[in-house]
DNA sequence: ACAACTACTTTGTTTTACCAAGTAGTGTAA
DNA sequence: TTACACTACTTGGTAAAACAAAGTAGTTGT
């Protein structure tokens, strides 16, 4: 089964979530979101999701070179951003707890 | 802040987990879903998700007449809509953990 | 006759993840 | 030195899904 649905707007969120904790640049955090269990996440799908934060003003840019490649694209959280964050995390828990409420409910054939 | 894309794909597995509950029609599990929390949902948005899961077979129809209204399309899941819903709720939870690994960490900054 | 509630349908729009391919810089080994 | 591997960002096209808005109909109550 395919999770693309599921990672509809939830992925924007862990991006800023994570650029929130410092800044860094997009390889970087698809290693991070690697590491945390995000694992067939191609360039083509977070590439323009940092494009999107940074055209809606969640974070700002700053070129600067790499030691083993190409320049890099470091991001940094806006004030704006964190404020559409801490909104974001309130909507997403919300979510979850209502979905949770109907997907783990108990059943009567349920054991116990 | 707007939560349709946080919907995309949950959506779909809330509505069979509730059909997988009890024989039901599109009304009532319109309403269900609103007792659960998901208030703004309209009816251009479930009814579309039913006749997806009636032709991709994880749920079967049949229609009856209602005391108060025009007629009922009564669903009931399928042995495959069952396998289906497992492997969903299996997928929601990894994607979940995940998310909230990375939303819910404690920062540097946090106190405590 | 008309409104209110029940109940399902259809059409078009927008957002977003994903795939595939491309462009480039740096380092390593045949 | 040529080729490959790794780093790093870009672009164009596709498909899936939620949503808004409008419509069609049956039933009940005033």
């Amino acid at each position: 089964m395919d999770d693309t649905q599921l990672m509809k707007g939830i992925l924007e969120g862990c991006v800023l979530s994570i650029i929130q904790k410092e800044e860094t640049y997009g390889y970087e955090i698809l290693s991070s979101l690697e590491n945390s269990g995000f694992e067939n996440l191609g360039e083509g799908t977070l590439y323009p999701v940092l494009t999107r934060l940074n055209k809606n003003g969640y974070i700002s840019c700053r070129k600067a070179k790499s030691p083993l490649g190409p320049i890099r694209k470091y991001y940094s959280i806006t004030e704006e951003g964190k404020n559409y964050l801490e909104n974001f995390k309130q909507v997403y828990q919300k979510v979850i707890h209502n979905a949770n409420q109907i997907l783990l409910e108990r059943n009567e054939g349920d054991l116990c």
